[in-house]
DNA sequence: CTTGACATCCAAAACGTTTTGGATTATAAT
DNA sequence: ATTATAATCCAAAACGTTTTGGATGTCAAG
């Protein structure tokens, strides 16, 4: 049986109020009282029950991330990063967190629900945002504090931060024009997924200031898993007219496109170059080494984390919408056009 | 403002009473009663205060996961898999989970401290147990319910699902043997892990049985990273007489592994054998597909929180206890000593 | 007409904490 | 000696639910 206040008050001959006070640090308990409350409290192991504090207050002095999985062998070195850095603030700044994992859909709005009208948690944090994220609208609607990873295309406001992906596209095109190449591929991200749209602006835009042709048939869109890629690099590579460069929506379908590429033979970095986004740990140490685009994930987890704890708190935040330049980390997977 | 019981019972003129035993489908309130109760709920969106039904009831509804996460930009897959697993079936089954992220080491058994005294859930989920997890015997010692994905050293009883290990690593050397290797380098897990002890058992076992020398230059601890597998991959190829295979304690050091080698010009497959074990996603689609022994991680993960769950409900368990063989999974990483 | 059985409802207590609004005592100022 | 002030403590209410232990009314059997 856990000790309770009760249980330190009876010991002590105090009161449930004093005791509780005592711990709280109120100036209206005596400090020598003060000082054989912490004694004891010490001493019995009291450990408040946190469910009590819960309901009393109106604090749960929990956050919430909803993991989207996709189907059940589920690997995303992105969310590992995204959940680390989340978990260890949160953790830091003393708040509990309640994860669901939930493939997007219909059923995935109704876990948002749950945790919404079930006051579980006091905020929430969303990642991979959509163009058309009705978990945003959902949220926002019901006045629910939210910040997210990404932006949404619907009329919405909410804090965020986001990548420049329109920026991240340009700083690739400008590298792979530079290294000769024009037939230039692109695997990218759903179509659905926010980042999508943004990056494909850059895309264009910085293709049109080369004045170097969108092939359709370059153009594709995969679902960010290594399988993924895999396939979309065979399939374009199989092509009678196969591209000279790829890019890829994220470093898991550029190792994906590597792999295709090295299954016939080819090396690359000289007869094909490929290129990622995210810079995850595994790119570094590839065969070749990837080339990508680094966006500081785990930095950006912790900091929407800590927005929305400053939120819950009604601290002032700095900035309540941030867009952070990515960078572009050359490595062996891309070369010059032979 | 949400709704209440109070609300729900001042609109239909009934007691909170009635109308909380209504929706728990309690019999001795009267079926027009019960369906009026149901609709009133349905229309104004009651949904109850779960943190107030916590504070009533002893149960939670909670299962807490706290994870080993090494460094800030922590990513491996095997913690993705198990994270899917332990979330989907959780949410099935109407549990909630919480999650912590935390450094092995001393702070890491406060928070286990905190999830077992702040009564924050009902059980706790553990994996990659060590050789001295002090972690199982502080919980043990506090009778906090527990289901493990390992076992430990420590003359402990608790339910646990494990890979058989030993099995594991006699399939591995078995086929390199038969391919021709005799020299055999093995990346082996932190030796703090309880599967590095299992696995080293049957890698001894069947090196004797064959016949062939541990050779102690070829044997090396890695940490289970990629980057780990790549230095140690290096390191081993570097040996004036290097290994003509390399076992590594997980995939994800065993892409590392061959990373190094194809830096270094080699074809694995062919120059050098190498082979995993997790069979992760990624490692289908690596180039080349990697050999590794399979384990079930997804499978496993929902199986150790349902046993949790069956616990918490005092249903019987089939088995306290169970030793799963892993599957070797051929693929074009290893192949026959030229 | 009484009794018992059943159906239906509800007031109050309980879970463990924090907060509210005093109560009591000691100390200082008049 | 009285009053004001400060220091220290505490009883009771509140958070929203579930459970306990009846209360009330109805109906059939005796």
């Amino acid at each position: 049986m856990p000790i309770r206040l009760k249980d330190l008050a009876a010991e002590l001959n105090l009161s449930v109020t004093t005791v509780s006070r005592a711990l709280a640090d109120y100036d209206d308990v005596s400090p020598r009282t003060r000082q054989r409350v912490r004694q004891a409290a010490e001493v019995m192991g009291y450990v408040p029950d946190i469910t009590a504090q819960r309901l009393q207050g109106q604090r749960k002095n929990a956050l919430g991330f909803i993991i989207p999985t996709f189907g059940p062998r589920f690997s995303d070195p992105f969310f590992s990063e995204i959940l680390a850095g989340i978990g260890n603030e949160t953790g830091r700044q003393g708040y509990d967190l309640l994860i669901s994992t939930v493939a997007p859909g219909p059923q995935e709005l109704e876990v948002y629900h749950r945790y919404v009208f079930g006051r579980r948690v006091d905020g929430l944090l969303a990642v991979r945002t959509r163009r058309q994220d009705q978990r945003l609208a959902f949220l926002i609607e019901n006045n629910f504090p939210v910040v997210a990873f990404g932006r949404t295309e619907l009329p919405l406001s909410f804090p965020w931060i986001d990548v420049d992906g329109a920026h991240g596209l340009h700083l690739v095109v400008d590298h792979l024009v530079q290294l000769g190449h024009r037939r230039i591929a692109y695997a990218r991200p759903p179509e659905e997924l926010m980042f999508d749209a943004e990056r494909w602006r850059g895309f264009e835009d910085a293709l049109a200031h080369y004045g170097v042709p969108i092939v359709a048939d370059l153009i594709r869109h995969g679902d960010l898993t290594q399988a993924s890629g895999f396939r979309l690099g065979g399939d374009l590579l199989d092509l009678a007219e196969p591209p000279t460069a790829v890019i890829s929506g994220n470093d898991l379908m550029a190792l994906g496109v590597m792999a295709a590429a090295q299954g016939r033979g080819m090396e690359v970095g000289r007869d094909l170059s490929v290129i990622g986004f995210d810079d995850v740990t595994s790119s570094e140490h590839a065969h070749p080494p990837l080339t990508t685009v680094r966006q500081p994930i785990y930095h950006i987890a912790t900091t929407i984390t800590d927005m929305l704890i400053k939120i819950l708190k009604d601290e002032p935040l700095q900035e309540r919408q941030r867009l952070v330049a990515p960078e572009l980390v050359l490595r062996e997977s891309t070369g010059p056009l032979l």
